[in-house]
DNA sequence: CGAAATAAAGATAAAAGACTCTTAAAACTA
DNA sequence: TAGTTTTAAGAGTCTTTTATCTTTATTTCG
């Protein structure tokens, strides 16, 4: 469904916007320590996020990262776009080229419904709206809750 | 979405469920030369098939492979499950393991109502209605629409 | 039974995705 | 300016998926 690479951009950007992060620079070391993901690669991850204006960074000492714009302007399907691309939302069931309405796959009709749920869902998803939900929800964006707070 | 192993299982099995090839035995190497597929990979992809019963195969001179029930009796879920698991209709967005209502991740609500769509589209899929659909409306399941008949 | 056709199986190869290791570049500190 | 910290970048490894090549087993037919 998402990559790997795409879920981990999602969850660094739920975890810089929960209350304890948003605001300041954190280490990239940081974010991969807590959210269990190797660090050269969040590195590069994290870059990619910076090209596409989602995330700030700084190198050197009392760098990090940040999120670039309020919690409340960024879109999980903004994430989505910048990583894995506009695939899942325009691609057809079968893999065939050029799904549309007027060349359709038998599961064209039904799929189109699914994947305009799909957009929808990343597209109400903003930031502030994940955050709150890990935060005050105490929802988990990780395998093992952090509980060393 | 679909593992391309799962794509040429049911895009083989819409072609079976055709007026044309309906209650004959076919060749793999035809079904493969008509779909645009590894005639030996598809072999393997068949051969899963028979495993779970979708599927009738018989070796040697006019040996070639069928549906192993009327078409209307199978479900495309069905052979979603057989080759890709019911991963897809289970797991988490993010990946996290265990996923259910009681330990949800943020998109575990809106997620479960996309999956449960899903799974009511591959289980509303029948054989007949979807190749209904190639043969009477003309839909396509292969790149190019077959125009040698 | 022998020959030909065809699926099944095993081993190998190619491609993509996920992840690591190493080095370079930048920013701060003193 | 020198030293330290931290992100950026490049090359390389590992694993899974996808696909191919070769051999084997099975079936039909003459
Ligand atoms: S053509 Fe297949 S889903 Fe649109
Ligand atoms: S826990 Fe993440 S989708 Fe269910």
């Amino acid at each position: 469904m998402l990559s790997q690479t795409c879920i981990y951009g999602i969850q660094t950007c739920i975890f810089l916007a929960l209350p304890e992060q948003v605001e300041k620079r954190v280490r990239v070391s940081t974010i991969a320590e807590e959210l269990h993901i190797s660090p050269t690669f969040l590195s590069k991850i994290v870059n990619q996020l910076v090209q596409v204006g989602i995330l700030k960074s700084v190198r050197g000492v009392s760098g990090g990262t940040w999120l670039a714009k309020p919690a409340q302007e960024i879109k999980a399907v903004d994430i989505v776009l910048a990583i894995d691309g506009n695939r899942i939302f325009n691609e057809c069931l079968l893999g065939l080229p050029g799904c549309n309405d007027r060349n359709p796959c038998p599961f064209h009709q039904q799929w189109s419904n699914v994947r305009l749920q799909l957009l929808a869902m990343f597209q109400s998803s903003t930031l502030d709206t994940l955050a709150a939900k890990v935060n005050d929800l105490d929802l988990r964006i990780r395998q093992h809750k952090n509980n060393d707070h």
